[in-house]
This record gives structure tokens, C-alpha cells and sequence, in this order.
DNA sequence: TCTAATTTGACTAATTTTGTCAAATGAAAT
DNA sequence: ATTTCATTTGACAAAATTAGTCAAATTAGA
């Protein structure tokens, strides 16, 4: 899993690396090409249905960057929090303890 | 930590430890006594500013109760996410590397 | 059973997110 | 240098989500 690179500069590499312009991938998104833009350049995040068309249109594969994406609006929800890095160990707490009570 | 109790059952023991009443808690917070029955119960979400209050309010440690807060926001993101797991070790590794490259 | 506390649900208000559009900027090619 | 096309920027609108009120229904204790 790449650690060291935001969803967007996946996405730009990899439609560049396919020869493909904003406009174009835009188009098969339906959306306007400076969302996309600003997706690329992390000024704003895609949603899950548009991650998820990426990964398609890109060959990207779509688990991996699904969890990209997720794991960065984690992050997101905590960029300005003090005790995010707390927060999310006990995240992580909770979240075992709740799979092992559903098991 | 807390990790097997939510943030509203937090609440609620404390408040009713205390003998407040709902009304006079809400009033403090300056929102209608539903809310807060709301968040006690789980149906809804409390305001980070809410959070604070509430510490100051129920004498409940303020980071405690924040890191709690949070942990509950992290996980409501990926609540319905297949790929939940895998992105809360991945954003912490990404947490990690940010913390490292800011320092 | 009376009374007060809590819960529920329908509704409104406020905020945030997602998107469009047009103008500005940048880059490549003559 | 000028043209042309791609990208970026920012102001704005639409849509979706979140936060709140209110009143009626339910629950719990004396």
C-alpha cells in the first residue's frame, strides 16, 4: 500500500501514464473537468462512486485505492485534532473489540 | 480508556451519577432536552463544542472524553465499509509518516 | 393515577459538500 | 510572439447532510 502518496497524486500519475486529459476522464465521471482537477491536486475529495469509477477507467485496483481513499478521510476528520493520533489508536481498539462481539 | 461503552453511555452514567436531570444538562449546552436524550442514546451525534462542555459540566476529564469523541467519529466513517480494517492501519502508518517527515 | 422526565418523530434552519461556469493562467508548437 | 488547447482558480448555485425546535406520546416514580 503506497503510504507516501495522496489519492490524488495516484490518480494523476496514473492518467498521465495512460496519455489521458482531465477532460476526458472527466467526461466518463460526469462531472466538470476542475473538480477533477482539484481531486487530483487534493483541494477536494472525490466521492466513493467517483473513486470507485477511477479505479475502473485508470486500472487502478479498486480495493486498494478504496482504501486509500478511506484511510484519508480518516485522517481528514482529524488533520487538526491534537489528539487525533490517540483517537485513532483507540479506533482501532474499539473496532477489534466490536468484531470480536460480532464473531 | 473506555472501550466498551459510547460516548452517550459515558454521558448518561455520569449525569445520572450526579442526579441531573436531562432539562437542566440541555440547559447548560443551550439545546433542546431531545438532543441531548439523543446523543445519550446514540441517535445523534454531539458538536465537538458539546463534547467540551459536557467535560466541564459532568466533571468528565476534557481529553478523555475528546479522544472517545473522536474514536467514534473514525469509526462512523467506515462503519458500513467492507475495507474499514484495512484503512485505519493505513492511515495510521500514513499518520505516522507525516508525523515523521514534520519533525 | 398524577406528575414530571424522557423519548419520538415531523418539521425547519444552518452548514457542508458537490457541482457549474467563466475567466485566468500555463505550456507546447509554430 | 501568437495561437491554441489544457489546466487552474474562484465566485457562485444546488444538493445533501447535520443540527436544532416543537409538540405529542411514552415511561417511571411517588
Amino acid at each position: 500500500m503506497k503510504i507516501d502518496k495522496s489519492t490524488g497524486e495516484i490518480l494523476r500519475d496514473k492518467r498521465e501514464e495512460k496519455g489521458l486529459l482531465l477532460r476526458q476522464v472527466a467526461a466518463k465521471l460526469d462531472i466538470d473537468t476542475a473538480i477533477l482537477s482539484k481531486i487530483e491536486r487534493s483541494e477536494r475529495k472525490a466521492t466513493k462512486e467517483q473513486i470507485i469509477k477511477l479505479a475502473e477507467i485508470l486500472d487502478l485496483k479498486e480495493d486498494d485505492l478504496l482504501v486509500q481513499y478511506l484511510s484519508e478521510k480518516i485522517l481528514y476528520e482529524i488533520k487538526d485534532e491534537e489528539l487525533g493520533q490517540k483517537a485513532l489508536k483507540v479506533a482501532e481498539q474499539r473496532m477489534k473489540f466490536i468484531n470480536k462481539k460480532n464473531s
